[in-house]
DNA sequence: ACAAAAGTGTTTTCTATACACCCATGG
DNA sequence: CCATGGGTGTATAGAAAACACTTTTGT
């Protein structure tokens, strides 16, 4: 018996900027769907591992350069494809504000960062994986230290929790959220602040993941 | 460029009896790994989606009745199967314990339930697979009740306990665990009592869960 | 001087934990 | 009558939640 299904690869990757959550997607350059919005993707080959998949789509299509992935979930629905039985394994990505440069592409007419509460239509059956995708990133912020992936090196206090505020879609008392980070130790508090516009300067901090991990080890448990 | 990759299922099958979590496997009945242990699994068919193709392998190969089902992982490493390139997309299942029969099968010459601390040998990568979903399966039981889904309908208080003791392998107190199980409203208490050989007889007890869903729906969370 | 954002403690409520004795049955 | 497992309540400690004013800067 003849196996015809084909395998792909797709990647949410989300990035965050002063409130927004933003998803990258890719303009369809060919049949099917053609110029209709996209996650980036593309078929595996058959020498790569999924993962390396996921990174030579990504720099392919964006050349944007991730800083956390992980499996999403595998969608096998016989007709979400209709060029055929195409199984895709979807990838959950995170970049780092700077990394919101988009560069030209050989595979896309476009590359663009949309809000996620701003979606256009979306090719083949990606707004499932995207909504899957959100779903995960929401959990997942809750109980592991995902968050700081998504934000400098060196951030003030209050990016964090506008991160957490407009992702969760609800309010945080400031000072228990101040209090709940600080108890876990591992924030690191820099001499440096920075004052954006009006209002009083705010101190910088950068996440330990080094110390995040020890402690994980000795048990530690972080949760929002 | 020709796709020569092959995609496979594989499942995870999660028994439980009299303070024993087991596992489900089939002894080889071909090359490659010949009469060594593995999960059950096999290709998908080019007509089938992933959890059909599941449940088919399932029952050809165990006749087991599935009671619970949710996919686990994909793993694409390029050497995981040395007949080629073969992508798995696992599975993860419970049985409640009168599916522990076995039938005669067609695609293996043995199916047997495994203790999973007294597991042998496992064909390809399905040692990493299988350590995979027991690190899922601990996980889940804390926040979400599927613990419910590896016991019979009316069940004694006792045999929920153990469950968890002897899955995450701690101990609990029980009147704090009753107290928390009771308090989400989720289990009816019957009227019946079974007495399992000597001592008090035990109160029958039935995971309600469309009261589950109901009372998740008005936000209560489910946590051990 | 005022608008804007940063920073900071205390009290109250709820939840988690620790802990030990009586009850109903079978042998 | 005794061995076995079932069933139950209270007190304490720790964590989460509620809550408002002062500080520092730019304009």
């Amino acid at each position: 018996m003849k196996n015809k299904i084909k395998l792909t690869v797709d990647a949410v990757v989300f990035g965050y900027e002063s409130g927004d959550v933003s998803v990258l997607l890719v303009k369809r350059k060919y049949e099917p769907y053609k110029d209709a919005w996209a996650l980036p993707g593309g078929f595996v080959q058959e020498n790569e591992n999924l993962e390396r998949a996921v990174e030579r789509e990504l720099s392919e299509e964006t050349g944007v350069k991730i800083n956390y992935l992980e499996q999403l979930y595998t969608f096998g629905d016989l007709a979400r494809d209709p060029r055929g039985r195409v199984v895709t394994v979807a990838y959950f990505g995170l970049v780092k504000p700077n990394a919101f440069k988009l560069t030209a592409s050989t595979d896309a007419k476009e590359t663009e960062w949309f809000n996620i509460k701003k979606l256009p239509k979306l090719a083949f059956d990606h707004k499932k994986i995207l909504k899957i995708a959100i779903e995960r990133l929401q959990g997942k912020i809750t109980y592991e230290p995902i968050g700081f992936e998504l934000l400098d090196k060196k951030f003030p206090f209050s990016d964090l929790e506008k991160l957490y505020t407009s992702l969760l879609d609800r309010e945080i008392d400031r000072r228990n959220f101040k209090k709940k980070i600080s108890s876990l130790k591992i924030l690191d508090e820099l001499e440096e602040k920075v004052s954006v516009g009006r209002g009083r300067p705010a101190s910088l901090f950068s996440f330990n993941k080094s110390r995040y991990f020890q402690l994980k080890k000795e048990g530690i448990i972080f949760e929002i």
